[in-house]
DNA sequence: ACTGTCGGGACCACCCGTTCAT
DNA sequence: ATGAACGGGTGGTCCCGACAGT
């Protein structure tokens, strides 16, 4: 990797963390200096605004958490186990984030859904790729009859997600993991009661 | 009601819809200034620092969802219908939301988590509030034999409130209420498995 | 006065010295900051921007060396003791220019022509005010008998004008006001070859 | 001539111009670096700064406006004719000047005579140097018997010289090249009345 | 007594001319 | 001749305190 290149990197991936605590307006470019070791003009000659940097700090975060997922999902194998995996990549919110921040896109989406039409759009983006994975794995569960066939794929995956970013939310804010179990277990009991028997 | 008093009130009303939308970092008192034509004279001689007036701003915020709240709640008899009625204070979130900017909860919660403290403190302390009010309503549920005995009513309530500020923002973020018709569809499903039969 | 009125006149006043020795883009708000003993904050207050301080310094400016020439052109009674009287409001623009960096018309006209359209129009409407007031002073010298009827004043007019712009710019040029001297003689010598005999 | 030769003046010239467009302080290496198509380090590596760059680009601008006023003289016969050959190079200072900005010596004193002392002796050189070219027309023009023995070439020569710069002035300033059209008519009236009868 | 004008100073995002290893 | 980085400077905004006019 050239040496610009990895400068790059370490750019994105620390603002990334910063933007994800702190918020885009929260955070200034003074903080990413503080927290890269670079001055102003390493920065600026690689990415040509805060705005452009705050794009790609959040594409990596997206990335990031959705690696982590990817992975979660892999561990299991049927598809309730697989909605209860995606859970447990947030289980321990407070003290061990995928992402330092909490979910890159929780926090984009209620700080620019009203402010900056480029940030929100890239995080409605990444919301409709994780609704279509969802929706994947469910009609496979519906296919191998372990669901029952006359469940609203569109609609109960939407219910996944909203659960699980509120549950995030939730726990950030009482800094406490409980309302993520709270949630991982209610949703278990409520996917049983949709298993095919 | 005097005219200092005036004055305050409708700097309150108006900056709690500009921080509810902008974020705290994001507004600037001279938008305020702008939004409530006062100067700064007249914001500064009647709330001594932005942070005292985003505390008041909030207090107010939360308190008009509060009642919100409360009146669908009027409007409703059993346990059940109750939770629901929740959802329909926010089911057009997009146009005619509680509060302009959405959910000041939600809101406030994502962007002082790791910033603010005093900020989070407040809207920690309204997330036990409406947690203890419908614990209450979903205790009255069992006791009136509406739900199953065996309901852990402290998880039950977070995963409500989990999913009602979930389908918040994944309908802000849409632009589309259909995240929040879709939770309360699937909540429904669930809560009637939890009817005593 | 008010209190804020007086602080604009003073910004404006030391600015505009400040643009006619620098120029507007080799001169700084920093500058501008010293010299009025002011910081950001106040000047800001003011002026929207350094462009709007600009235009209204060049305002003050052109009116300030305007007035020196209506001055000057009272103290003359003939057409061609007012030609000669224009060239000795800047006889000693070496030590004694009627506004420190020279001719704010000349330095404007140089510095923005390719540059700064706002700035090079302020600059063109001073010079067409000062065509036209000569060409009147040329126009009463013919209605006189002072002048030859055959004179050209449009022409003859505009040759003033580069003529004594010209010899500023020299004359500022070597630190000598011979230039300045050499061209009043010569335009006397001119001027009396254009009397009526 | 050698690669390194060929960049140099390659920059040179791209920088003359923008040099006499926009200014000293107006023109920053990253214009530079645009015009010329080199990047920073490629551009240092041939000059060691801005000022020096600057300088080399002034005596090159200089050069260029000094063989088009040599070539103008070689056309004509007489001194007057050549006196009105100098004006002749700047006819069309507004569509086709001798140099993209309009006059280098003009365009450098008066951005300079406050500021920057090196650019500034550099310009007054050249209009040494043209004074005494004109001068030494003037001279042969009195030997020759064309002009009046009793002419002052030093105040003379200093009056077409600032009448020329003046005009140029006022022509670019107007976007017109009427300015140069009436100087150059009065100076050929006056010019006349030194004619050696 | 109260409202708004005025000003301060820290901070903002960003650009500058410049250096130096490659 | 380039690409990477520097660090001080740019124009401009921030929140806020002090005080003057009514």
């Amino acid at each position: 990797m050239r040496k610009g290149e990895q400068t790059r990197q370490h750019i994105i991936k620390k603002s990334a963390e910063l933007f994800n605590q702190k918020g885009f307006a929260g955070c200034s470019m003074n903080d990413i200096m503080d927290a890269t070791g670079l001055k102003k003009g390493g920065i600026y000659r690689t990415f040509s605004s805060k705005d452009e940097l705050a794009i790609e700090a959040l594409d990596y975060a997206l990335e990031r958490v959705a690696e982590r997922f990817t992975e979660a999902l892999g561990g299991a194998n049927t598809a309730i186990d697989k909605m209860i995996a995606l859970f447990d990549v947030y289980q321990d919110v407070v003290h061990n984030p995928p992402l330092v921040g909490g979910c890159p896109l929780l926090n984009t989406a209620v700080e620019s859904d009203d402010t900056h039409p480029e940030l929100r759009n890239k995080a409605l983006q990444s919301m409709h790729l994780f609704l279509a994975d969802i929706q994947d794995i469910l009609q496979q569960g519906i296919a191998n009859k372990e669901l029952k066939a006359e469940i609203d794929v569109v609609s109960l995956s939407s219910f996944i997600v909203s659960l699980l970013e509120g549950s995030i939310m939730a726990s950030k804010l009482a800094m406490s993991n409980e309302h993520m179990a709270y949630s991982k277990q209610q949703l278990t009991y409520f996917l049983r009661s949709l298993q095919q028997n």
